[in-house]
DNA sequence: CCTTTTATATCGGCCGTCTATATATTCAGT
DNA sequence: ACTGAATATATAGACGGCCGATATAAAAGG
């Protein structure tokens, strides 16, 4: 069974903006380290992180510049921002409370019986 | 900071399930349960439940039946069947496969500075 | 008597993700 | 030289989950 695709919800940007902590990555390159970083467990899509990364530098969380190619297409660069940065503790903060909830529902679940 | 909505998707169906696995209960009691259980998480919203509830009986994963109301409307209580038990099954193993990997991208982060 | 609470239900819409498609370049195989 | 795969970015259309607004109905409380 595939990983249920709707669990996997909301939580794109976060990861994404997290990947950009460690350093400046063109979108390509968060595809495979996401991949490679969840155990393959994620499979992000160009279709969805291509607009998604738009929509952060939208919003001022990530900038833009070009980068020389080492093959094939030229490549884009992005860079985290201090807004950005800031998002991403609150994501972070946010991802938190929701697992933690979600923990308390399932184990606490069958005790009382 | 409200908890972020797009951070809490697709869960919902599983943590229905789980409610039920305690026992048959009625869609305004889940509602109440969830929150208290989540420690106020989750404020699952009448407009969300009951066609999800709906759409949980078309797949045969729950049976309803009409109950006496205390007070107000009559109750309709619903029941996890055999096959509502597997997919439950299947969905704490797909949020457990979730939640880990990222958890490890968002620790595995900043150690390898 | 009117508002709140209990209780179920539907509709329209937003938003995140996916599939499919398009474009452009380089490298490996034949 | 030609072809296909991999690299790399991009957009459009569709789908599905969750929410807000709204409707209905009956009992309890002020």
């Amino acid at each position: 069974m595939e990983l249920d695709k709707s669990l996997v919800s909301g939580s794109m940007a976060m990861l994404v903006l997290k990947l950009l902590e460690d350093g400046d990555k063109y979108g390509y390159q968060m595809i495979e380290e996401l991949r490679r970083r969840s155990d393959d467990t994620f499979h992000l899509k160009a279709g969805t992180l291509y607009p998604l990364l738009h929509g952060l530098e939208e919003k001022g969380l990530v900038t833009a510049y070009e980068g020389e190619a080492a093959a094939g297409k030229p490549r884009r660069y992005y860079r985290l921002t201090k807004r950005g940065g800031a998002a991403l503790r609150e994501k972070e903060a946010a991802w938190n409370d929701y697992a933690r909830a979600v923990g308390r529902v399932l184990e606490g679940g069958a005790c009382l019986a």
